[in-house]
DNA sequence: CGCATGTTTGAGGTGCATCAAGGAAGGTGG
DNA sequence: CCACCTTCCTTGATGCACCTCAAACATGCG
């Protein structure tokens, strides 16, 4: 069981797809099977939009595969991109707060399962490997939050990028021959301002001189490549947390040696 | 038992200090004489910080009277305040993300419950009702967590003002005979404007053309009154949604009924 | 009183938003 | 195959919202 574990989780490496970390992959892991059989998978597709509310009751929701955002517009106001949401992450309907016209959409390909939020409490009740998995994604998200938070109001424009590309990086990159990371890119750039409360003509000036200055190669659309990683974390305050939450050890192993 | 609950929250309102929502608030007694049994009170004044761990291990805190604060300094930039965290609010060690310098800061004078994190695990395993309350008040501080991060994001300085003033309004607001909603100020200029992603000299003026326009009273150090709340709600893109969560037809009348 | 701490307010600078024009990529029909 | 459209991105010119700095003003305390 053990070792079917490691197996999966290096060939998810190996398919670009970096796990969570160790602990809460071995829990998901024991706890998915048990949570497979209560929940509806769903997959979604680039831009699509999943209803927080399903047969008009609280929900939960895990990311099994992509990325997904959680995305709110307050009343006179644009959008605003929450929370990017990766594989094992947990949502509740009830995290979108009320009045807010509250979004799940999936930024790419993806797959989510989705199960009343009452069957989800009742098998942590009875499972403690459920309600532990449960309790460390959300710790891990709240964490995530508050780097989010830190960013959006105290970093520059410049560092914000940084931080989301190194972000992207460290979750869904695999290195490259030449040092580099690639990636996806399921956000198209009013995505990525909306994320980093920026303007997308400024995200787009912002690019334009990480890529001049050869911090990121130019690349085909939905596809990024991060050219030098230790450059990019240093322009980024939240380099060193960032790394310690996805990269944690587990993913692709030359984005962390580079460091 | 339930008009005791009742009761309890009535004064708690007349006190000043008001409580969560109706489920909330039941599902918190029920789980409150368990927890306390588990748990060290301890004593917060005036900007004391608690430290984020105890004996060297994840932690969990309870806030059971007045405002917290949870911050986050990233290297090389200014602190942010990340969350305020009121009656009934948890927060866990690993909600502070690592090499950020976080801290659990006391606004005012109040009493926090602290516990290991496994206690508290073990507790919600037994007991569903415990289980119940944590999910509860995660999910009421994703919601919030989401509203500070659109605030951050989106709104202009003194929509993000009118934003903070009608949270802690409608939190911790007694009204007054004139109809407006008189609160403890546990905070500075500086965590304020830390808390809104501003500079305090940006925030003392927008309080100044606040004052002046009549929607808040000029009052003492460490007290504030909202004079005007359908106006500074009329301010805040979030003011619908804030009352929802913090308001929630349990907190003061008059702060609802004037909406 | 004199000092420490915190707030207000003015003058000036700047980082980012806004607006607008142009360009690249992909899709469609002739 | 090319013209044409749509969508998305880039980049320049310009202005404003907010930051920065500094001086004056309160407030509390030994």
């Amino acid at each position: 069981m053990t070792s079917d574990v490691k197996t999966t989780r290096s060939e998810a490496q190996l398919g670009g797809s970096a796990l969570c970390s160790a602990s809460k992959g071995r829990a998901l892991c024991q706890a998915s099977t048990v949570l497979a059989a209560h929940a509806t998978p769903l997959r979604t597709r680039r831009g699509q939009a999943v209803a927080l509310m399903f047969e008009g009751g609280e929900t939960a929701f895990i990311v099994r595969a992509g990325v997904l955002t959680l995305q709110v517009t307050m009343p006179g106001t644009t959008r605003q991109v929450v929370a990017m949401l990766f594989q094992g992450d947990v949502l509740r309907s009830s995290f979108a707060p009320p009045y807010a016209e509250g979004a799940l959409v999936s930024a790419g390909t993806g797959e989510v399962w989705r199960m009343r939020w009452t069957a989800c409490a009742e098998l942590a009740a009875g499972d403690p490997a459920i309600a532990l998995y449960f309790d460390d994604a959300l710790a891990n998200q709240m964490a995530r939050q508050a780097i989010h938070a830190a960013a959006l109001g105290r970093f520059d424009c410049e560092q914000r990028v940084a931080t989301f590309l190194i972000e992207l990086a460290l979750r869904t990159g695999v290195s490259t021959s030449g040092g580099g990371i690639v990636f996806d890119m399921p956000f198209n750039r009013t995505d990525i301002a909306d994320y980093l409360g920026l303007n997308p003509d400024t995200l787009s000036r912002i690019m334009s001189r990480l890529r001049t200055s050869g911090l990121i190669s130019p690349s085909e659309r939905s596809r990024a490549v991060v050219s030098d990683l230790r450059a990019l974390a240093a322009l980024s305050p939240a380099a060193r947390s960032l790394i310690e939450i996805h990269g944690d050890g587990q993913g692709d192993p030359a984005a962390c040696k580079t460091l």
